[in-house]
RNA sequence: GCCCGGGUGGCGGAAUUGGCAGACGCGGGGGAUUCAAAAUCCCCUUCUCUUCGGGGAGUGCGGGUUCAAGUCCCGCCCCGGGCACCA
């Protein structure tokens, strides 16, 4: 934009904007102005806002990216800004503030790349992103900004784990409680040993181990996802279902290792319950439910020769068509099974060329164990093979194959399932492929010609379950599993225990070490917090899949033993030498903002009840993007539940309304080879795009480095201001859609402010042009229904309509074409205070005030205003808009026909026909049918 | 395959309980102002036909309910996202 010599001098343009966006955000920021006061301790109230109710409105945790801000990041943020100012401005006390989630692998990664030690590197994007934000205007409470990589946060991240670590899930309470109380209840007899042996018995290392597989953060061998690449293992909600990791799409091997493990899955059935309460979209809920993925059903008990195994079926009612059975390749008792020799008669197409089950069954593993799991989803044909057994099926006494097969999978269920060919139809594939019997147990609709039916009807060829249906026959399954003692009630879930340990540096320590027996002993709160060594050395090592993880802190040689008092004198221990993983920092900071400068407690109980336990119980407005539906979103709500079964927290849940904002895409452009180009050099003629006179082809992406389209703030500032692009954003759609962007649009949002503007200042001379004179009834009239508009655009998170009715209120203004009413002025300014603070401060001072307009009650609509006292009726004929009148808004059904009749057009069309039906709405509209 | 969203002008998007489709903005056209331009202000801008009065069609497609359907019902198509051999 080229100066011009005669452009006004008091216009608001872009370097105007940037002048008062400065002062406005210094003055903000010397007077404290968005400080949210506590009912107690070092940020307790000096204003008395501490009387209003409160609200505390978040952002989902960012993590400071080292490559800087594009416009796309922001948006969630400034309608959170948004919301927190209007409510502010309706009396509420309003907590809003923003932190860093700066420890994890996308930290180090980064830093990794830069070569730059993560801590230096974390603490330069931190600032950085600071810096970004606060030219945005974002009314934050600064004092309450943390970062998890902070030595007095990550102190109670540890406090947290060690919560966990000593307590355990009581099912008959369905509770976490103490594991002081597990004690007794072992000891006292009150709860049994698996083995049916004496607690008394057992040496006190066997009654620790005992205790620590109770405990609600545990260490167990188990299969986890080990990424060699990264250096590190993965939660199974890192890892895609092509096998790789989320983070760089690196492969990711099975294998097991000893590791932190969390009990979530105790908190399955709360967790899914739950969800009820929340005011979350029904998207985010079924994601969670089809994560936790419970199922109900029995487990039955088939026996064969030598052993029994039990299967989980959600079916139990067609347990009379089980024809054969399945075992996971994996599953541990394959070796009491699997028979000597082939049985007679066995066809060969079972054996799989093998000459004995033993042979068949190892060939099997082996060749199953290399495929990759896109292996598996690729090659759909079902394989598998005999293993020269049979089990009994308990209702009806019939010996059937078991085979294992690989579309068994041993992590769900008991890795074992009952195969019904007939209502199932992975089960009616493979007994296509192994030429095994077919019993339907369900009588299919007239004319199926389907493969396995699984729809409801009634069961056949089931004995005492013939004639019922699916529901009826499940019960009256279970009942007779559980009379005859072959099976039971049971549910399962998906969700497995939630892998908690990482080999990487840049995470929060373990508050754990080992003594003598190389049993986890908790680091005593006194030692807290563990702090994370500086290392020279912290980058991982580039591993193989068979390698073991080496995790970096094990090089901090004189970190690694550590001299403490745990209750028995000084005495040296090994430290635990995994770190954690990126969530636990994001899984309770919400709880750290609310009173981050207390060193006695992760919070205070009526600092946290004050914020946490209002009329909805929980965080009132989440806003975030949809990419955390599970991972985030799922650990939080856990450990958010068993801080409250400790009695550490007011509420069961921690968000009680989250909102998925949407996101900004792009344009972007590829040549003929594909590569993409510089969008920002891409020239539209006659609907070609061309870059460097080449044509280029375009699409629509996420905004990013990759696909050379990034617009950043900053160019924005400089073209427009902060509060032009705070308008746009807000203006470009509903919050929770994803749009494009458009650099060419958003002047439209810089000449609403210029309009505004001058509707109020003379650009020539910057004096005010407001006058103390009574508002005209008709401007008045909009003024009211578009302050009565706003607020409940405001209210539903509408910005874009909001600011569509303040654009054709300021129309209205200019149209007038006279110095503006002080009182229409005064309601304009409070209007778009919420979405263009800095403009609204400076116009706010001009008129006269002193201090700031954020706490300036929002304007109230006069309800006599509200309605007009004449209304257009649309009149139709036969449903078709034919003619408007205007009337008395009050007028009577009668009168209302009569005056439409009267009108001349609909006079002239009906004239002379009949009208055989007439549709009166008063105040709304008139229909003839003739 | 299953489960969620969504489909409205050249573009982004508006439209309580079914009641004037296209608010508001971008882009485009015209005018005023100006020596001229920029900026600003005003008017027009769904498509189509038109004798300039107006007529017809129109919210992904095909049916239906209704005086009246973007909105409700049935059957499809397309786009985006999630899950994916979970027994």
């Amino acid at each position: 934009m080229n100066e011009r010599t005669d452009t006004p001098e008091y216009r608001y343009d872009s370097a105007f904007a940037n002048t008062i966006e400065e002062k406005w955000q210094d003055r903000w920021e010397q007077d404290g102005t968005y400080f949210a006061p506590n009912p107690s301790g070092k940020l307790a109230d000096q204003t008395g806002r501490i009387e209003a109710p409160k609200l505390f409105i978040m952002d989902m945790f960012p993590y400071p990216s080292g490559s800087g801000l594009h416009v796309g990041h922001p948006l969630g943020f400034i309608g959170t800004d948004v919301f927190a100012r209007y409510k502010r401005m309706t009396g509420y006390n309003v907590l809003h503030t923003m932190g860093y989630d700066a420890f994890g692998l996308p930290a180090e990664e980064h830093a990794r790349q830069t070569g730059q030690h993560p801590r230096d590197n974390t603490n330069a994007n931190i600032s950085n992103m600071r810096n970004q934000l606060r030219r945005l205007g974002l009314g934050h409470d600064s004092r309450r900004s943390v970062s998890t990589t902070d030595l007095e946060f990550y102190k109670w991240t540890q406090w947290i784990f060690l919560q966990l670590f000593n307590s355990w899930y009581d099912p008959t309470v369905d509770k976490a409680r103490p594991i002081s109380d597990l004690e007794s209840l072992l000891s006292n007899g009150d709860i049994k040993l698996d083995d049916e042996s004496n607690w008394d018995s057992l040496t006190p290392a066997q009654q620790r181990e005992t205790i620590n597989s109770y405990r609600l953060a545990y260490l167990a061998e188990a299969p986890v996802n080990w990424c060699p690449a990264l250096g590190t293992v993965l939660a199974n909600e890192e890892v895609t279902a092509e096998g790789r990791s989320e983070r760089g799409n690196h492969p990711v091997f099975r294998r097991p290792l000893k590791q932190w493990m969390m009990r979530i899955t105790a908190y399955a059935d709360r967790l899914l319950q739950d969800l009820e309460i929340l005011d979350w979209s029904e998207a985010i809920k079924t994601m969670q439910r089809n994560w936790i993925g419970k199922s109900e059903g029995a487990e039955i008990t088939f026996k064969t020769e030598e052993t029994e195994f039990k299967v989980f079926t959600t079916r139990p009612d067609t347990l009379f068509g089980a024809t054969y059975m399945v075992l996971a390749p994996e599953h541990p008792l394959l070796g009491e099974i699997v028979a000597d020799v082939w049985p007679d008669q066995t066809p060969e197409r079972w054996k799989n060329g093998m000459p004995t089950p033993l042979e068949a069954v190892q060939n099997y593993q082996k060749i199953s164990s290399q495929k990759s799991d896109l292996d598996r989803q690729e090659n759909k044909t079902k394989t598998g093979v005999f293993v020269g057994e049979f089990a009994t099926v308990p209702v009806n006494g019939k010996k059937i194959p078991i085979f294992i097969s690989d579309y068994v999978l041993m992590g769900y269920g008991t890795g074992a399932i009952m195969a019904v060919p007939g209502q199932d139809e992975r089960d009616w594939e493979f007994a296509q492929e192994y030429d095994l019997e077919i019993i339907r147990t369900v009588q299919p609709p007239e004319g199926w010609d389907g493969d396995a039916f699984t729809g409801d009807g009634p069961a056949i060829n089931s004995q005492f379950l013939d004639g019922l249906n699916i529901t009826d026959a499940k019960e009256r399954m279970i009942e007779w599993l559980e009379e005859t003692e072959n099976g039971t009630r049971n549910t399962t879930y998906k969700l497995r225990d939630w892998l908690f340990s990482r080999q990487r540096y840049w995470g929060e320590p373990f508050p754990i070490v080992y003594d003598d027996e190389d049993l986890p002993v908790a680091v005593p709160e006194n030692y807290l917090p563990v702090e994370l060594p500086d290392l020279m050395d912290w980058a991982p090592r580039s591993l193989d899949e068979t390698s073991d993880p080496e995790p970096p802190l094990g090089r901090a040689s004189d970190w690694v033993y550590a001299e403490l008092d745990i209750g028995d004198g000084m005495k040296t221990y090994k430290r635990e030498l995994n770190t954690m993983p990126q969530w636990a920092g994001s899984c309770w900071y919400y709880l750290r903002y609310l009173d981050p400068t207390n060193d006695e407690q992760f919070v205070s109980k009526d600092v946290e009840d004050y914020w946490m336990n209002g009329e909805t119980g929980g965080v009132d407005l989440y806003v975030g993007g949809v990419e955390h539906a599970v991972l985030h979103l799922l650990y939080s709500r856990f450990w958010h539940k068993a801080l409250f079964d400790l009695g550490h927290v007011s509420t069961p849940e921690p968000f009680h309304r989250l909102y998925n904002q949407g996101y900004i895409q792009a344009a972007t452009y590829q040549d003929s080879r594909g590569i993409f180009v510089e969008a920002s050099e891409v020239v539209e003629e006659n609907g070609d795009f061309t870059y460097q006179n080449e044509v280029v082809t375009r699409s629509f992406g996420k905004m990013g480095k990759s696909l050379k389209n990034s617009v950043t703030p900053d160019e924005m500032y400089d073209q427009f201001g902060a509060d032009t692009l705070r308008l746009y954003e807000m203006f470009m759609g509903p919050l929770d859609q994803d749009r494009p962007w458009e650099t060419k649009s958003v002047v439209g949002s810089l000449r609403l402010l210029q309009r505004v503007w001058r509707n109020l200042v003379n650009e020539e001379t910057g004096a005010l042009q407001i006058v103390d004179k009574e508002t005209p009834l008709e401007l008045k009239r909009i003024l009211h229904q578009t302050i009565h508009s706003v607020r409940e655009d405001m209210e539903n998170l509408r910005f874009n309509t909001a600011i569509a009715r303040i654009t054709e209120l300021n129309n209205e203004i200019t149209k007038s074409n006279t110095e503006t009413p002080r009182e229409v002025a005064d309601v304009l300014i409070h209007l778009i205070a919420p979405l263009v603070p800095h403009v609204a401060e400076e116009l706010w001072e001009m008129l006269g005030n002193d201090s700031s307009i954020v706490y300036s009650p929002f304007p109230v609509p006069d309800p006599t205003y509200l309605v007009s006292e004449t209304v257009e009726i649309p009149i139709q004929i036969n449903g078709k808009l034919k003619s408007k009148i205007t009337v008395p808004s009050d007028l009577s059904s009668s009168d209302l026909r009569n005056a439409a009749l009267a009108d001349e057009k609909i006079a002239s069309i009906i004239s002379d026909t009949e009208i055989k039906k007439e549709i009166i709405v008063d105040g709304k509209l008139v229909n003839f049918v003739i």
